[in-house]
DNA sequence: ATTTAACCGAGACGGTACGTCCCGTCTTTAC
DNA sequence: GTAAAGACGGGACGTACCGTCTCGGTTAAAT
C-alpha cells in the first residue's frame, strides 16, 4: 500500500522541545508535574498537540525513558569486579537524580495508570539486568544469584525511593563482598581485598 | 480560662465513619482516592466537615496510620530467632495489603505534599525499628547491624513497592542466616540450622 | 422533612447579573452568542456557576422569557377594536427587538436542542393567544377565527423572522378588516370605518 | 495569457459525492451538521479538499440550493386557478421536507453568517415569486396583490418554520378565495365556486 | 512525452470552546 | 460550637472541531 500524505508522528522540533521541557519539569517538580497543561505552559506547544502525541503523562515518561538508554558497560570477565563496577554505575545514576526521579514518578503514576505499572516493571528490570549479566560468570547457583542481586540492589533503591538519601555506596560494596565470593573462596577470603576501589560515598 | 460549650474535635461517630470509609477507599482505589469529595460521597458526611477535621488528604492518611499501630512482639532473647520472627511478621503485614498500600500511598503523596514526606519517613522507621530492636542482643558492630537490616528489609519493601509481588519470605530468612550469625560462629555455623522454621511462602 | 442548609438556586445577585448580560448578548449578537463562555466573559461569573444553574443555552433563554411576560391588555368588548389593538401591540413588541430576536434564537436553537422546540411552541402560542382572546366576542365560526388569526399574525412573524424588516403594520390592519367583519355586516361595511386609527408604520 | 495545466475546480466526482452527503446530512441532522468535519467523515473526502471548494457551510448550502431549482409551472391565464396551483405546489414542496429544512437551516445560519442572510432572502423570494407571477393577470391593485401573497404564503411558512406541522393546505385555499376574487365579482361571488379542487390535506 | 498547474489525501499544528470534575472557601440555615 | 446544604470562583481535565499549513503523490490538459 502506497503511503500518501504527510508523514505521521510529531515533527522533530515539536517532540524535542516538549521532551526537553518534560525532563526539566520532572527533575524540578516531580512526576506529578508531567501534565499536558504544564508542558503547554513551558513550551507554548498547543495542548491539543501534546494530547495527540502523548495521550497520557505515562506516555511522556515512556518517551523520556526511551531517549536516554543506559549504555552497557564492558565486562572484564571477573564477576566480582564487574559487580562492583555496576554498583558504582547504579549509585552514580541514582545520585545524578534522573533515575531516582524516574523511579519516584513511576511509582506514583502506577497508582493511577495501569500502563505505568508495566513501564515501571520494565524500568526496574533494566536497572537490575546489568547485575545479572555481571554475575553470569560467577559459578553461583541461581538462587544465590537472585539473593545477591536483591541484597545488593534493593537497599540502594529503598534509599532513593523511601528515604530520600544518597545511595549507600560503600555498604553496597560490602554486601557484594559478602554475597559474591565464590563459595570455595569463602573461608580463605581476604576481607580487605576490595579496598583498592575508590570509596566515593 | 474555663472552657465553655461543645468540646472540640470531630464527634466520635463522624470520625469513625469517615476513617472507616477512608480505609476502604485506600485499599480499593489507592491513595489518590483519599479526597474530601470521595469521602463525602461514601459517608454522606458533609464536605465542609471533612475539611474542618482533616484539611488535607495527608491528614486523613496520618489518622489512618495512627489508629492501627503495630503491636510489639515479645523478645525471646535469641537475636536470630527474634529477627526471623520479625521477618515473618513484616511479610504477613505486607501480604495483608494495608501496609503495602500505605507505603504506595505515602510515596505517591510525598511527591506532592511535603508533610507526607515526614510521615513516610516515620512510617518506614516504624517498619524497620523492630529489626534493630531484635538485633540489639546480637554482639554485632553497628555497621553490620545496619547492613543486615538493610539487606533483610529492603528486598521485601522493593517487592511490595516496585514489583507488585508478594514479599519473598524465604529469601529474607536466608539473608538473615547469612548476616546475623554472630561473627564468632561464622566458621563453624551449620547452614541447615534454620530449616526448622515453617516456610509459609 | 425539615429543610437544612443553604437554600438552593442561584443567589439573586448572580441570577440578575447573568440574565442581564444574557439579554444584552442576545440582542446584540443573536441567540448563538448565548454560550456559557460568553456569559462568563461578560459577567465574570464563573463558568462552573453558569453551568450549575443553566446547563444549556436553552435554559438561559427560557429564564429570559420568564422574566419578561407580556402584560395583558384590557378588552373593550368590541372584537374589531380589540384585534386592532393587539396588532399594534404585537408590532410594537416585534419592533422593539426582543421578541423578534427571541423568535430567531428559538428557531435556531430548536434546530439543535429538542427542549427548545417545546419552548418555541409555547412562546409562539403566547404571541398568538391574545388574538384568540380578542376574537372570542366576535360571532365567527371557529374555522374563520383560525383563518383570521393565521392571516393576521403570520405575515408579521415572517417579516420579523425571514425578511428582517419591520412588521407590516398597516397591511395587518387591512387584513383584520377583511377577515373580522361580522359576516352580516360585510355587504354594508363602510371600508373607511377603520381609518381613524393612527397609521404608525 | 494562455491557460496551462489542469483546469481549476473540483473534480466532478468529488463535488457530487460531497453534495449528496450534504443533502443527506441536512435532512437528517439539520443545518448545523453541515460542517467540513461531518462531510469528511461521511464521504472520506479529505477535509482540506472540502475547505478548498466550499470554505464555509453557507457555501455548501448555496451549492445545494443551486442544484435543485424549482421548475416553473405553466400558467393557464386564469389567475385564481394559477394561484391555487401554486398553493398546492408550495405545500407539496414544504411537505417533502427539503424546502422546509432549507428554510430552517437558512434561518439558523443567518444568525451567524451574514452571507447566509442574503442567501435566505433570495431563497424566500424564490418561493414567493411564483405567486406574484400567477397574480399578474388578475386586475388587482399592487397593494392588494402584496396583501394577498402575504396572507396566502406566510401562514404556510410559519407552519413549516415555527410550528413544525404540515402546511395548512385547505386554509390556504380558502384564503386565496377570500383575497383573489376580482373586486368586481365580490358581491356576486359564489363562495362554493372553488370546491371542485381536490382537497389533499 | 513532457511540462505544469491543480487536485487530493494525510496529518501536524495552534487555537478555542466545550462540558465535567474537583478543589478550597464561603454563606446560609438548623440544631 | 457543630454540622449540613449548597453557592461560588478557580483551574485542570480530556475532547472536539475549527481553519491553516505542509507534505507527498496523482491527474489532466497544453505543449
Amino acid at each position: 500500500m502506497v503511503r500518501v500524505g504527510r508523514p505521521s508522528g510529531p515533527a522533530e522540533a515539536t517532540a524535542e522541545v516538549v521532551l526537553r521541557a518534560a525532563l526539566t519539569l520532572l527533575l524540578e517538580e516531580g512526576g506529578a508535574a508531567l501534565t499536558p497543561q504544564r508542558l503547554h505552559q513551558l513550551t507554548s506547544v498547543s495542548r491539543a498537540t501534546i494530547y495527540r502525541h502523548w495521550p497520557t503523562p505515562t506516555d511522556v515518561l515512556a518517551a523520556l525513558i526511551d531517549v536516554a538508554p543506559d549504555p552497557e558497560r564492558p565486562l572484564t570477565g571477573d564477576p566480582v569486579r564487574d559487580v562492583h563496577a555496576e554498583v558504582d554505575a547504579l549509585c552514580d545514576r541514582l545520585h545524578e537524580k534522573p533515575v531516582a526521579t524516574f523511579l519516584q514518578a513511576l511509582v506514583a503514576m502506577a497508582a493511577t495508570d495501569p500502563a505505568a505499572v508495566e513501564l515501571r516493571q520494565r524500568y526496574v528490570d533494566g536497572l537490575i539486568a546489568p547485575f545479572y549479566r555481571a554475575l553470569n560468570g560467577a559459578d553461583l547457583p541461581p538462587t544465590e544469584v537472585k539473593d545477591a542481586v536483591a541484597a545488593i540492589v534493593s537497599p540502594l533503591l529503598v534509599d532513593a525511593l523511601l528515604l530520600d538519601r544518597p545511595a549507600a555506596r560503600v555498604r553496597a560494596h560490602r554486601v557484594v563482598d559478602l554475597h559474591v565470593r565464590p563459595s570455595s573462596a569463602r573461608q580463605e577470603a581476604d576481607p580487605a581485598s576490595s579496598h583498592g576501589r575508590p570509596g566515593r560515598e
